[in-house]
DNA sequence: ATAGGGTTAG
């Protein structure tokens, strides 16, 4: 059916786009051109969006040429609609000449431009931006608490929700999902409680997105059970759900009751995905489920062979690996689908460094420094084997070795929250204020440790 | 009889 005029051309579009079928949207914008329809900002509008998600700059650099010709770059809809795109394909540049050609640029065109700012590494930007825009709702605080959390800025994600809600801006669901992911991140428990508390007294109850991030907030915090009650009070529980349970049992080491959530997850007719896949492996790996593990990547390679990504086999490659099955690592290894990437052969080093396999080890080294020679870990992990093993002088080979071509090591550390303050410590850390008690209460611990062993 | 910015699981 031809269309017409240009309210039943962007309305088809416009479905076509709601329902994902992209191409469709941008051959049928053709069309309408061909059949001398002329779009309006509109029309720009929901067009825009598919080719962001065709993630197509030239089909975008045409439609601006469009846009130009129509005289339509200083309207407000159109312009917000661009730098979106923009923003959305990582041209930051563009998008804010978008905003540059924008007449009277509103809330909507800001804020497409701060999130755009924030995905692509900008958070400085992103901030400045948003303190001199002209007005903020919740999208644009939203847009910054989001866009911070993914960008890692996790304390800054809680402070401009706390910024917010002084402002009297009343959260939405949207706010909640980062949000809980930042707090996760942070470990810190005592601030993700009250910031459930206040979802619940901002939205009554949580929509499966909130519910979802609190499921695997409580996880990741190491308190289970509250993330099962959450987890329970889920309306419409969709594979996210399960896979945030799941993976929340595989982290704290709970193989088994990770399987037993997936065979519930099975009896709602859910079948698994990626991430669900990667949970269960990763639950069976910690918790030793060696046979298991490899008998649900076998069902997956036969029944849904599209789920399996590269990190599942090293998944794999880990399981056995870690149980000492170095033959099976191996011949999984030489079986591969495709080149192992670099992760492969640490894996298989991890495991070298548990069983002392120092020979192993070596061969497998080699292999990671011929694909990346600055790679910090694996020299540690070998040298780590080495010392196991008793080879002193292998050790101080490749310390020397590390110290020569001037690598850094990326230091681990942990952390703990007293009263809603997260304290992080690195590895001989002396930063703390209460250091001196800190080490002192450590030594007495260390001591009486010793003293057990003595009565034994 | 059309519409724009922000959301979850590893």
């Amino acid at each position: 059916m031809p269309h017409r005029d240009v309210v039943s051309a962007t309305a088809a579009i416009g479905a076509l786009t709601r329902s994902g079928r992209h191409r469709d949207a941008v051959a049928l914008f053709s069309g309408i051109l061909g059949d001398g329809i002329v779009p309006n900002e509109f029309t720009f509008g929901t067009i825009l969006q598919s080719a962001s998600a065709l993630r197509d700059l030239r089909v975008g650099a045409q439609l601006h040429a469009c846009v130009a010709k129509l005289g339509l770059c200083s309207n407000v809809f159109v312009g917000s609609a661009l730098v979106d795109h923009y923003a959305k394909m990582g041209s930051v540049r563009e998008a804010q000449g978008a905003l540059q050609d924008t007449r009277e640029p509103n809330v909507v065109s800001y804020t497409a431009l701060i999130a755009g700012f924030l995905k692509n590494g900008m958070s400085g930007d992103a901030a400045r931006l948003f303190r001199c825009m002209p007005e903020r709702n919740v999208i644009s605080w939203n847009a910054m608490i989001g866009g911070s959390s993914k960008a890692g800025l996790n304390e800054e994600a809680v402070n401009l929700f706390l910024e917010m809600c002084r402002e009297g801006v009343r959260p939405n669901e949207s706010t909640f999902p980062c949000l809980l992911t930042s707090v996760a991140n942070a470990g810190a428990l005592g601030v993700g409680r009250s910031i459930h508390a206040s979802a619940i007294k901002f939205l009554g109850k949580l929509d499966v997105f909130a519910g979802n991030s609190l499921v695997s907030f409580y996880a990741r915090c190491g308190s289970l059970d509250d993330s099962v009650l959450a987890f329970k009070k889920i309306k419409n529980k969709n594979v996210v759900s399960w896979n945030a349970l799941i993976c929340g049992y595989a982290q704290n080491g709970r193989g088994e009751e990770a399987l037993d959530a997936f065979r519930r997850m099975k009896a709602t007719g859910l079948k698994l995905d990626r991430v669900t896949l990667l949970g269960l492996l990763f639950g069976c790996n910690h918790a030793g489920l060696v046979d298991e593990g490899y008998s649900l990547f076998r069902t997956a390679e036969m029944e849904q062979p599209g789920v399996l990504r590269p990190e599942h086999y090293a998944c794999v490659v880990d399981l056995f690996s870690r149980a000492k099955r170095f033959d099976d690592a191996k011949r999984f290894l030489e079986n591969l689908p495709f080149e192992p990437g670099i992760g492969f052969w640490k894996s298989l080093i991890g495991g070298c460094q548990i069983h002392w396999n120092r020979e192993l080890a070596k061969s497998v080294a080699k292999h990671i420094h011929a694909l990346d020679p600055k790679d910090t870990s694996s020299y540690i992990l070998l040298s780590n084997v080495y010392s196991a093993a008793g080879s002193w002088q292998d050790v101080s080979m490749i310390r020397r070795e590390i110290k020569e071509k001037g690598l850094k090591r990326i230091t681990g550390c942990s952390w703990i929250e007293v009263q809603n303050q997260v304290h992080v410590f690195f590895n001989g850390d002396r930063r703390h204020p209460k250091s001196d008690d800190i080490y002192m209460m450590l030594e007495s611990c260390l001591n009486s440790e010793e003293d057990e062993d003595c009565l034994v």
